[in-house]
DNA sequence: CTGAAAGCGCTTACAG
DNA sequence: CTGAAAGCGCTTACAG
């Protein structure tokens, strides 16, 4: 039932390669055989079998994703800009899933290079799995990381969360905001939280688990801004709060990150830094496509800027009754 | 770079057909040939090339998955369960996005067709994509609906929408619940609501728009339990009528659809219904590569049981003050 | 047990 | 402008 090359050559009786030329649209085909050609493909839905291309291009014309097992909606998004980049350019996407026991990673990576993906992406949560990616860089199959630890080999594209960071403490500052409670998670926001608090001199109270925020807070009347490492996170503080009878529209001002559909309900209307989700995909997309058009280069690196997503936790500074 | 069988039968002056042989374990071979060839390839990471061996068996070993462009962390584990179905088969799983834009959607498809994928799956929101879903179909390739609208052509696997809907109903029922107002979005739902409201003697109050639920619910006092389309939709009443001074613990019962991750969330604590999501893309993988061993076959239609997941949200009924 | 050869669907020099 | 042929990496009868 599928359609070839030589099916079509034979009912026009013409020779394979003129039908492969013409369905190319080179010049070296008459204008009155190429329409010939091209009309009875179309009658017919021929689609080109990339199998004889592939062998003769080494190239697969196929991106593989590697994702965490995490299923956030975080990813969706990214993954939805990828399959856009992709597709613009003749790409399609193959999925695979990456978490640390090799027992189950392997195995997609080795269907993956069974299909000969002509570039990888690992969309990663900071971890480093250059385990995986050198199996693809000995083959000089150009890997490149999404929001996960740049290493040396390998492309990648960030969030800027030096600057996500800043954003967070910076937008409190401006609020009047003198002391913060802030999550300190990851090393490199906590690197922009604290240079946006000594620039706007703002004092900054460092926690790592969440279940420390309401004593913290309810111990120091002066901590009026709360900045916390996910939206989840924020929403779980405001919970609490709440119930011990802090407004969030006036007893403190609170900073998610990451803009998932939580920060916007109605419940909590959370202000949080965004990252550009569908700019990281189709970014690593970009960069992958680079990188195969110019074999000899180096590593990219991109950053990606966030921006803060004003709702109704961040308000002036007040000072609390208790 | 990349490794060949000529390569690698070069390097042991052995035929290319004898490693072949090799690598899938052959009995024809020789034990000792066998472990030179064998041990030869592990130490280069040989891997097979699919192009050639896709080129004589017609088959790719890759399952297409065609999503909406929503962006609903409902389909992250469906394709995660679908993925580890693939996988577990040697399949690769290649992913698209479906839309009701053409302009949009045929090029993915037409990628998926150059990949000759060897089945596809269509993660749907009960849109009907018989349109694309023919393409597959003219050329014999398998096409499995999960969680759309089944068409006569293709298979399905659904999670069952009337016991979904009796689930919700027989639970404020058998709280005692007399007078339920009834979100009516899906017919099969709806049935199921109707089937277990009539079943307990329960009255049911339809809804069709999320603004009418406070005006209805608090112009009736007899009105206690809300059964709603999706756990969105019941945050957000449940956001409205506390607002309004009803209790969500006490004055009202509410049931959402889902078990998103907001359902659990201590700010909601919302009981509902779940869908088991990674099933149904592990099923819909399964049914494709049964319709791939059995050609013949006439399409299967599977459907998925839902369960109710108590939470805070579920009690008594109670008379109202108000 | 092993090798030589044909062929899967395509592309690409090379003739004519 | 068009055709015949080689070759991409594999599998699979067929000889020996």
């Amino acid at each position: 039932m599928t359609c070839t090359l030589k099916q079509l050559a034979e009912q026009l009786n013409v020779s394979i390669g003129t039908v492969s030329l013409a369905l190319r649209n080179s010049p070296l085909v008459a204008e009155k055989t190429r329409k010939r050609i091209i009309e009875l493909a179309e009658s017919q839905d021929y689609v080109q079998s990339s199998f004889g291309r592939a062998l003769q291009s080494r190239c697969s014309k196929l991106i593989g994703v590697l994702l965490p097992t995490l299923t956030s909606s975080f990813f969706n998004e990214l993954l939805q800009g990828a399959g856009e980049g992709a597709v613009s350019s003749g790409y399609g996407l193959m999925l695979g899933w990456i978490t640390e026991d090799k027992e189950y990673t392997n195995p997609q990576i080795t269907l993956m290079l069974e299909k000969e993906i002509d570039a990888l992406i690992i969309a990663s949560h900071g971890k480093n799995f250059d385990f995986y990616a050198n199996r693809f860089i000995r083959r000089n199959k150009p890997v490149v990381y999404c929001n996960g630890s740049p290493s040396e080999n390998c492309s990648s594209v960030c969030t800027d969360d030096v600057l996500g960071g800043k954003l967070a403490v910076q937008a409190l500052a401006e609020y009047g905001h003198k002391k913060i409670l802030c999550a300190q998670y990851y090393s490199s926001r906590w690197a922009g939280n604290q240079a946006a608090a000594s620039q706007y001199g703002v004092q900054l109270v460092p926690f790592t688990d969440y279940n420390a925020v309401l004593p913290l807070f309810a111990g120091d009347r002066d901590i009026t801004g709360i900045v916390c490492h996910s939206d989840e996170g924020a929403s779980l503080v405001m919970h609490t709060l709440r119930h011990h009878g802090y407004s969030d529209t006036g007893d403190f001002s609170i900073i998610g990150y990451n803009d998932l559909s939580i920060a916007s309900h109605p419940e909590f209307q959370l202000t949080t830094v965004a990252q550009q989700r569908k700019n990281l995909g189709s970014t690593a997309v970009e960069i992958a496509l680079e990188q195969l058009k110019n074999p000899g280069n180096h590593p990219t690196h991109r950053l990606l800027d966030p921006f803060l997503v004003k709702r109704q936790t961040l308000n002036p500074a007040r000072r609390r009754k208790k």
